[in-house]
DNA sequence: CCTATTCTGGACCAATCAGTCCATAACAGG
DNA sequence: CCTGTTATGGACTGATTGGTCCAGAATAGG
């Protein structure tokens, strides 16, 4: 009994993300927002609430969706779970499998924790929960795949799963620097042959 | 002949990069600088011409430092040198010799190289320069460790400093997350130990 | 003491920021 | 077809942005 909506929330969502995931959340001006999320100005407010607000959502969907990518990463069930698999595909998935431009944003969350750590530290610290819901992950397949005898390691679970965040985190610095996607691969296969994540190595 | 200024180069400089360091570019605005380098907003201008200027040479001078800091790290002539130490002795250096409030910023350079990679290219490719320098750095020491036999690894010194920075990168993340100093240092045992740089591991 | 030169404080500017408001348009139920 | 309800477009706001300008203060050389 009321006018429909005229924009697809879902849409208007991704493309509000794909602007802060390129230039931040103090640098994308709220015209520009309104016009990649092909909405007027009042339907905005209406809508999201606020521009913080919005960016907030933006951060929760693009959370869940990385931490998606990283549990399909890990398609076996937990007994045979090679967890040298899973973060091979997750990095496979983030790095090989995506468009270019893609891959020369970085990654959001990683972005968000950096700009905001001191401006807006409630973000920054979303942001930051958000990586170490990934990071949970991972210690979960590593403390499997430690159990189960698929992997050996000096490290316990926990400390693989932070190196293995770390050189993510890296790797996203050197993604926004346009290191081309070939050296952040080889950098992944050095890193995760030295962990024992690799089945090629030692 | 003419009025001398009232203000200290050096310190005002060091000023503007605090404020930079902790709340990145876009976010920092002038009247908050000239706050901090206890500076007139005329006298700003006619001594350092522009925001973008300021922030360009607290970026090389931020630089500079980091350089020094990486080649004072390694201490002994290049045939006698362990560059693990050079190593150890840089995050050393930047991780535990540092108060907590520089260490909870991060990096000036890994901030800006992701702040502004999509907002101002050409200040973010400058950053990502003087990261490139230090990589280069670390790789001159590796590649002097691999010739004099002091260090024998799988990898190339190219290989191994690129990885070493990956590290680094990742660090400075973790540090603006609020990562405590004990843990970001257990990442870099555990890490140097994989690569081989550090004397107590395999 | 006077003058040439430089620096300083603050008024001022246009542009832009995020956010509010309201008259009107578009639909659904009766 | 009418009415109640919601969405829309765009005018409008006050605050803040980076940057300019100029009158006057401070100094050094003569």
């Amino acid at each position: 009994m009321a006018r429909p909506p005229a924009f697809d929330r879902e849409r208007a969502l991704n493309q509000a993300t794909k602007l802060f995931w390129a230039r931040g959340y103090h640098a994308t001006a709220l015209p520009d927002l309104l016009e990649t999320m092909g909405i007027a100005r009042s339907s905005f407010y209406a809508a999201f609430g606020d521009k913080r607000s919005l960016f907030a959502e933006c951060l929760r969907r693009f959370g869940r969706r990385t931490l998606e990518i990283t549990h399909a990463a890990q398609p076996r069930s937990t007994d045979t779970a090679d967890a040298g698999e899973m973060v091979r595909g997750f990095f496979a998935a983030t790095i090989l499998d995506v468009a270019p431009d893609r891959l020369r944003n970085g990654c959001l969350l990683v972005n968000s924790v950096l700009e905001l750590a001191d401006t807006d530290p409630e973000l920054s610290r979303l942001s930051a929960q958000h990586l170490g819901d990934i990071e949970d992950a991972f210690e979960q397949a590593f403390d499997a795949a430690l159990s189960n005898g698929t992997l050996r390691s000096l490290l316990s679970a926990r400390d693989l799963a932070r190196c293995v965040m770390t050189l993510n985190q890296g790797l996203r610095v050197q993604s926004r620097k346009r290191v081309p996607r070939e050296t952040l691969w080889s950098t992944v296969e050095n890193t995760l042959a030295l962990l024992g994540l690799s089945r090629h190595a030692a």
